[in-house]
DNA sequence: CTGAAAGCGCTAACAC
DNA sequence: GTGTTAGCGCTTTCAG
């Protein structure tokens, strides 16, 4: 180490002012940081991590999807972690991975990290053992699929919001409420499935057959063409806005105007739910505040091996009300058939300059 | 090393079996492996790069937005990196960072990589230096700020993607092009501007004021009541598609229809473009090639620093032709305003199952 | 407040 | 084919 030498002062003293350490006069500190100024230095990080056995960084596994909520989770921890200082390390699984998710966290066990991160889990067939293979706290994002000892989760209460979508299209007057579904390999598209299906229960509506897509607007579109079919549907919730505006074009395809005829709700409001037509009505997802929260809980769990995790909260549920939802049209006479094939619906101002919406609850 | 003693070899050997180095006897490997596996042993990282010198590790400087485009530029890194047996470190800049893009390769320099990659770099007042920081090689995706020695660019050729853009509107008979750009401090947004701009200029037409956005479907929704204003526009190039998506809402809303009178072409082909009313006319990004071609030259630049880099190739220009566009509607005779308030369009059924378009070029 | 010694787990360079 | 000897640059532990 030079830069001791340079200074006049123990290796150790180096260390001790390159990591805040108390106990070091200002005087030396000042001399350490002038030579290390002088000589370029930097801290040398595997040696860090060799010496101290901890390398301050945390893994992530991403599914390697384009999708807007895991992709928006991944960045809501980027933007989390740098307050921590800890390190990304990002691992990518792609869908239909052979090694799946628990392979994504070898490996980074592998490279070393001291807690790890996934998200939007899975059900790969493979799981289960997460938190075994190493003695690292997880932090599960989306969904909890398990947890063992030192396994968090972070959810978004996708339940809930599920619930709050579907009574509020019941409150509307819809009679009951179909349900395009996400993947349910996805912890969270069967999440919001079931927070659906127990809302109906729950108030004695029928529960209509599930129509499952795989979150793009392309399945979306394929759905809608098959819910357009049934003339007694008036209110559809979708498991994310880009399969509600797949959704939306068939339904308008078919002859059926929304909101008019068909209420769609969405989930996630992605960037442009409130410029397309018709505007999205949507449930928002706190992104930012589950990640964030979720890493601080990880650390937490990090830096005090011992102690209890700390207990997660409720996010909030944020329904966002814009033109896609309304109230029912008056019920059909018995015998009358489809109506009319197009839709001249002239296109409404929005309400408030960019994508103003009422937000409810 | 345990492992060691527990297969009787020494731990040179050991090191041999597990970086898959010749010279070691089947026998003698199937034993390492062996007593390994028996141990639960996995090498360790921080240990390894301290005594190679070698992190085996690329680092990532990421804009901290939810754009599609940035974000599939990501996913594309992270596919492509495991193909390389290297791992990724993210950082993440937030738009506005007082630090800016330089601060985060400082800080993977300090966490130590093999090599960086920086997407769509934007111009944050700091830059220009960023390659003579260390003496890594660094790999900027999406716009070529500058070029030192050790710095690759893998653009996605912005400037010809624009180009054809404008000469297909140009060839419906459109007279002039408009153009609703990015922010400006992106080079992404710079070279689509410029694109557009020399190629209106090659042909000989009027270069009509830009109208700037910030990429969000919210600005091009401004920018679209302002373009709506003059009734001489009949196609606008937005540099991105979420921008035409507000820019075609706005036109809606002022009366003007989308292709019938003013054509809109866009720019990434996201997932629901191919949904929205109309189905979008747009410039699709082969993120994927680019990431993919750029990581393997950086990491050649990383195993064979002396040798020269490995060229780019440009990427395939691929115009996908939807509903968005049409020829101009036939003159006005002088004198008559603005024609009708509200579009009836009836909704067309989208030509083929799942987005289907035809391609150009 | 500061320093000396030991060693983290691996690989480099060279022997055998 | 395999082993030996040195460190890599830091932190730890324990003395002052």
């Amino acid at each position: 180490m030079d830069v001791a030498q340079l200074a006049g002062v123990s290796q150790k003293t180096v260390s001790r002012v390159y990591n805040d350490e108390p106990y070091v006069s200002a005087e030396v500190r000042r001399r350490v940081l002038e030579a290390g100024e002088e000589l370029g230095y930097r801290m040398n990080n595997a040696a860090r991590a060799l010496a101290s056995g901890r390398t301050r960084s945390i893994g992530v596994v991403t599914l390697g999807t384009a999708l807007y909520g895991p992709a928006s989770l991944i960045m809501g921890v980027e933007r989390a972690v740098r307050d921590t200082g800890y390190a990304l390390r990002v691992v990518n699984t792609l869908e239909g991975d052979p090694t799946g998710v628990a392979g994504a966290v070898d490996s980074l066990l592998d490279q070393g990290v001291d807690g790890i991160v996934i998200s939007e889990p899975i059900d790969d067939g493979h799981g289960e053992d997460l938190s075994a293979r190493g003695d690292v706290p997880v932090l599960v994002l989306g969904a909890p699929p398990l947890s063992t000892p030192r396994t968090l989760a972070a959810g978004v209460g996708a339940d809930l919001m599920a619930r709050t979508a579907t009574e509020y299209l019941l409150e509307l007057g819809h009679e009951t409420v179909h349900h395009l579904a996400g993947p349910q390999r996805w912890y969270a598209a069967r999440d919001r499935l079931e927070g659906w299906r127990s809302t109906l229960a729950a108030h004695g509506r029928a529960i209509p057959p599930v129509v499952e897509g795989d979150w793009s607007a392309s399945t979306g579109y394929t759905a809608g063409r098959e819910l357009a079919a049934d003339d007694g549907m008036t209110a559809v919730f979708a498991a994310n806005d880009d399969m509600a505006i797949g959704l939306i074009r068939a339904l308008a395809e078919a002859g059926r105007r929304v909101p008019e005829d068909v209420s769609v709700v969405g989930f996630d409001d992605i960037p442009v739910a409130a410029y397309v037509t018709p505007p999205l009505t949507t449930m928002r997802q706190p992104f930012d505040t589950v990640a964030q929260e979720g890493l601080k809980r990880l650390v937490h769990s990090i830096e005090n091996p011992d102690a209890p995790p700390l207990p997660a909260s409720e996010p909030p549920v944020d329904l966002v009300v814009r033109a896609s939802t309304a109230p029912p049209p008056p019920r059909k006479t018995p015998g009358s058939g489809r109506s009319a094939v197009s839709s001249p619906s002239g296109v409404r101002p929005l309400p408030a300059l960019g994508g103003g919406a009422s937000t409810y609850d």
